[in-house]
DNA sequence: TATGAATGAGAGTTCATTCAT
DNA sequence: AATGAATGAACTCTCATTCAT
């Protein structure tokens, strides 16, 4: 399909060529999902020969899972990075689906790798995307909606629950992204409509 | 894995070997996806032989597609039954998620499947059951929110996105539901949320 | 694929089902070969259902079998009648090849069916073949070249091969008529190639 | 059916690999025919698996694609070899016959695979052994047919259309040697009965 | 006699994985 | 560390044949 790169063409450290092979990886996860991704397709589009994805990763499996585990961080770091720039609760949650929607749109074959692990049938891969994201739970209770209560901008009978409401409807929406598609909402469209939920009448 | 059924034991007619086969699928695609979908166990969980699948399906595909139609027009025509047995639209939306989890929660493996095709990596069926869900999204913009709006329940500068992101939520929410999870948000918590963000201020 | 015929439009009598299921077998043999046929498809061409067909033929290669004597019959019959018609041997050989060829025009899928199993693997079907097709042996040797050699036309010292060798001739020609072919050659200059190589050199 | 050979007796190259494929495919063709060969039973008789046949072609259909065009190469150039050789038109034309049905007896499978797809039902595949033989044409007309003519052995009017009929005669006359018949009509008995029909009348 | 749904062995093809180089 | 030919289990799909109606 693609032709190989010239040796030469690669800087030769194992780092790297883990990274080219995680990037191949997410395209074909992305355009296939994992049953239907093809290892030999994943190396063709590395532009390395099979035997080397089987020396960086034990198995087409193992490689999902350490591609989950790598974006996972990616994308959890990115919107805390994005998010605690900001002091205010209404300020930040506004930054979560401005940096969720930005890492999507930039990151766009790996991000859809992720959305369909999300309601995937693989169990394993489900748990594994949950623990990635987990710190994103965290950071919508901890950081922004405790917060927001505490300084009487969100109403106080919130409940648990609404931490992972929110995160189902930043995966939901995040997830709709599509190059061809021509609806697409907007970051601060979603926003609103969670802050309208969240907010004190007046 | 399921006894084939004695021959006797079935009614004989072509109509009721289609059902049983759509049954079969439902499982299969659920447990699996449909690229680990084997048809093969298909036709076993059914009771029949691998050639009567394909003396009702020519593929594969055919089958996950025709199966997408099925589920797709019993989904809609429960919730639609449902949310326009009552007049207001408030109580409307709230009938939309309890009838939709219902639905979800009587017809797991049906619902499954359809919620791991919906951010899948195929784009025929994603299509095909975008069709197939349309109406709720008419239901949900006419029959809803439109109605609340003008009775003054509604705020009025909702956007027209607003049917979108609601169906976001509500599939967000519905593919949550799994018998080996422990947090599974209630129908009733999901509509507050809603409400609170659609509702006037007082 | 084709209509099923109404059984009104049937005669309905079993020697008249018979003969229109050999038909679609030509058919199906001529573009398909006996590996490639379909039997499904050959109930389809005759418009009945694909039990009728096992109603008259234990299987497929016995309707093979069958439609292999059918054919060679005729095919056999309308050459011999036509070339007996003549009295002088060269006159006789220059029919032999018009209506030889005119029957491969007029009978052209079935031709074809038997022309693609005289070399075909299956040594079943060219033994019966060669059965069918043995009385034309007999009326080259003893009803073409044997009178001319009697009476001065042809050469001495013709071998006894040589009715085979003009029926290879026959049979190749014969198969090379192909309605999309442009290149088709005439039965006389055949006849007349033969003639030259049998008659007494002046 | 065969031991599959022990990989420290095979070379190694991958071009040795094809032949031995293209080889054991001839065997498989020849006995039973494109549509009645099988491929796992090609990979065997070549001592590979299953999986190496498709590493080296990408269907079974090319497989015998690649194998018309290999065998039709070596045939070709054999006959041409021996037939110039001699300079005298009829020497060529004997050493046309005589060389052609040695190639026969000497690769016995390939010619029955060959021959059999000369009549088959497969366009494309008849399509291809055309363009394969095409030089054979061309060998009978300008290098035998023409020159004798010019030296006045062949007589004038001879039409152009029995370099075809002296091809058909070859194909007609090679496809019937088999081992297990009784008759099989000698390479001299054709051409000189060849001859007969080209010669100058004395 | 005709029907056609059901059967299931068998075939072509794919692709994750191995291992000698 | 990188290569890629070889492997073979597994899968989708075909179709000759059966048999209850």
């Amino acid at each position: 399909m693609s032709q190989p790169q010239k040796k030469s063409q690669r800087s030769g450290s194992k780092q790297n060529t883990r990274q080219q092979l995680l990037e191949a990886a997410a395209e074909e996860f992305a355009q296939h999902g994992f049953q239907g991704a093809n290892v030999n397709r994943i190396a063709d589009i590395a532009g390395f020969s099979i035997g080397t994805v089987y020396n960086h990763f034990p198995s087409k499996r193992d490689l999902m899972l350490a591609f989950i585990e790598e974006i996972g961080k990616e994308h959890v770091n990115y919107i805390q990075d994005q998010v605690t720039l900001e002091a205010d609760p209404k300020l930040r949650l506004r930054h979560f689906f401005k940096a969720g929607f930005a890492f999507v749109q930039t990151n766009l074959q790996k991000a859809r790798a992720i959305f369909n692990t999300l309601n995937g049938p693989d169990e394993e891969f489900r748990q594994c995307l949950f623990e990635a994201y987990a710190p994103l739970f965290a950071l919508l209770s901890e950081q922004i909606i405790q917060p927001g209560i505490e300084n009487g901008d969100f109403r106080e009978e919130i409940p648990p629950s609404t931490a992972g409401l929110i995160m189902l409807v930043y995966l939901g929406t995040g997830s709709q992204f599509n190059p061809g598609r021509t609806h697409w909402i907007e970051s601060d469209a979603v926003a609103d409509f969670i802050l309208q939920a969240l907010m004190q009448s007046k």
